[in-house]
Formats: structure tokens, sequence, C-alpha cells
DNA sequence: TAAAAATCAGAACGATCGTTCTAGTGCGGT
DNA sequence: ACCGCACTAGAACGATCGTTCTGATTTTTA
């Protein structure tokens, strides 16, 4: 009997519920004004619902905003390990650990700016599990780097500073990356890992 | 007559006023939790006044914000394009503007923080006169990276992506930089530097 | 010493915050 | 027809926000 309504052809079927229309909502206001400069009251107004709508589907605000680190760079340790654990020499590897970390942040592109604005923080608890998956992702750098380190690959003195530096190129281009831009993302990738790779100046192999 | 109290020694001479007192700690707490995380209550609380002090010093909470970023971060510019007009080729010329950038930095530890928060910011027009200066020093790495592109040490397409690459390391490092950490400023600089220059893989000249 | 100015504490104000409460829909199941 | 439940509006609460006001105290000036 209710299976009947599913048959036919139904124009309202993959429109997005309450629950998905919120976390939109919260992802734009949050990757743009911050946990502080997001009030929930502004959320509801952007989809003209009163506030008790959302506390019907969150149990709070900072409930909303973990669901949406949840559900999109929680996963993030696991998919650049994996990109890491794959075949291949280690240079090139390390290539392949840059291409899944920035796919994975412009998939993610207005989750990964949320999460690097702890700055303006929340709760303690809430900003401990975002310092814990930084670290996870520093250490899959530096362990990378330490291994290209031993093959010859890197002359530098301190690899955590390294991965520091590489993580710094990562993110930032978070900040000024419009898709809108010119130039296509893969254009931009590889303009990203060449410099991650070879610097400003430093000639890449085949290329001098 | 009142000019006696200068003349003998005054343990209490070089003790810094109210103003000066304020503008620390707004600056302390401001560099670390952002301008809507920090409270004029809190800015009054660690000095143990009465926030009526604080309006007695500044016309309010934006204009106590803005006078930390007119002091340090409005002068970064020109001591950028100073560094950059020395003499020297080209490549000389953008190892001295990093240098002149990472010192400037480090010296106004706090204060670079404080400026590179701005996704929690404020009114538009405190946050336009920031826009404004990062429009600024990004035009001068553009430009001297495209110099550095006409006599063929650069190689990259697209010189304004490599600016923010190499802004990206510059900034990012107020995010992990610890001035107790096991490295001097110097040894740090240079780590820096040489990632800017040459990657993580790319080898400087002399040194392959 | 008296007037003037600088400096401050503390209460108060209106706005906004996150959150809760109350009440009222409409809908599927029995 | 009735009940129960998912969903929602809107008022309300206490806390905190930036800011202003009142009045007192201290310091400077004449």
């Amino acid at each position: 009997m209710e299976l009947v309504k599913q048959e036919i052809a139904d124009p309202e079927k993959d429109k997005p519920g309450r629950r998905e229309e919120l976390l939109q909502a919260a992802l734009d206001l949050f990757s743009e004004n911050g946990f502080k400069g997001t009030s929930i009251r502004d959320i509801a107004k952007t989809l003209g619902v009163s506030v008790s709508v959302i506390y019907h589907y969150f149990q709070n605000k900072e409930g909303l905003w973990s669901e949406i680190l949840e559900y999109s760079i929680k996963s993030l340790p696991g998919k650049l390990e994996a990109a890491l654990n794959g075949g291949g020499h280690a240079l090139e590897r390390f290539r392949r650990l840059l291409r899944a970390h920035l796919a994975a942040s412009a998939y993610y592109l207005k989750e990964s700016k949320m999460f690097l604005i702890s700055h303006d923080r929340m709760s303690v608890d809430g900003d401990k599990a975002s310092k814990e998956i930084q670290k996870r992702i520093l250490h899959i750098y530096v362990s990378i780097l330490d291994e290209l380190k031993a093959e010859g690959w890197v002359k530098a003195g301190n690899t955590r500073i390294l991965a520091f530096n590489v993580l710094g190129v990562i993110n930032w281009h978070l900040r000024w990356y419009r898709p809108d831009g010119p130039l296509t993302g893969d254009q931009l990738n590889d303009e990203i890992i060449t410099f991650v790779l070879y610097g400003a100046v430093g000639v890449p192999p085949g290329r001098g």
C-alpha cells in the first residue's frame, strides 16, 4: 500500500530532508563566519524556520558543528594512510599522498575550511577531537618525509618542520581557492604539488 | 618643580601605563581567542580593573583591535618593499624579502596571529583594511616572482598561485611556531626559506 | 588650597546569545 | 474516531555581550 507512492514518479523524491538542509545551512555559515560568528538563529533564518527545529534534529549547536566534521574530516587520516600504503617507491607514494589530500580538501572544501578555524573555538572537548586529527595528519607527513630522507631525497634537517611547511601549503590554499577561478582543479593541484616538491626556484629533474 | 621627580631615581619609571597594559592584555587574548572570542570584560579582568577603564582609553572594542594592528602590521608592506628595493640580483632580493617577512612575523608574533584571524571577523570596515594589506603583500610577492620568472629562475606557470603558496608557508608557521622550541629562530628561518626556494625534495645548487 | 582634569568602580541598559518550554499542527496506525 | 508521534512556531529564560551612565577618588594645575 505504502509502496505505491514509491513506484510512481515523485518529483520531490530527491528533495533533501530538513536534517540535511540544516546541515548544509550550518556548513555555509560556519565555514564563512566560524563557530562564534554563527548563531543558531542565523542558521534557522536561512531556512525560514524556527530555532526549535534545530533542537529537534540536533542536541545543540556544538553537536551540529561536530556532526559536520564527523561525516567529512574524520575520515581524512584514514584516506591519507590508504594513499600512503599503496605500492611504489617513497617519492611516488608521497605524490599520491599529496594528491589524495588535495582531492579530499577540494571535495570537502567548506568542511575543511571549518576544520581549520579552531582559533575561534568552542568548548575544550570539541576542539580536542580536531587537535587529535591534526596530530595524526602531521604524523603521516613526518613518517613519509623521514622515509624520503633515509633514501636521500630530502636534505632538510628537521622533517617535522618540513611537514609543517608542506601542510601550510596544502591548508593555506583553502583560504584563497575559488572554484570559479581560471584554472582547473587538476592544473591547480599540479602547481601546488610541484611547489611542495621543488619550491619556487628548484628545478625538477628533466626540466632544467 | 615637576622636573625634580624625573631627576631622582624612580623605580616605577619604566612601568607601562594603563593604556599599554590594556593593549598588551587585549593582544594576548585576541591572538589566542580571536575578536569574538574575547570580551571586553575578559580584557578588564586580566588587569583587575573595571570595564569603564577600557572605554576611557579607547573608543570601543574594535578601536582596541585596530590600534594593535595599526602599530604593528600596517607597516609590514613598507618593510617588505624596502627589503625588495635594496640592491642585488632578483634571487638575492627574494631571499631578503623572505628574511624580512619572517623577522617581522617573529617580532610581532601575536599581532601577526591576530592579523591572520579574519575568519572570525568584526565589522566590514575593520576587515577591509586588513584585506587591503593582504593584497599589497600578495602583489609584492607576485612582482618579484614575475621578475624571477623572466630571468628563468621560476618555471611555474602561474606566479600568483606560486605567491599564494609561498605566503602559505610563511603565514602557516605562525600557527605552529613556539618560541621555546628546540631550534633557534635563525635555524627555523633557514629551514623555511630553503623549503620555499627548493621544496621538499628539490636540490639546492651545490648541495646535490 | 581650591579648582580642574584625569582616572576609575560599579550599576545599568538594551541587544543578542544558546537553550528550554508550551502549545499547536498534520499524519499514519489501529 | 481516536491516539500517538514527528514536526514546528513562538514565547520565554537566564546568561553574556558591548556600551553608557553616575558618581567617587585621585592627580594635576593654578
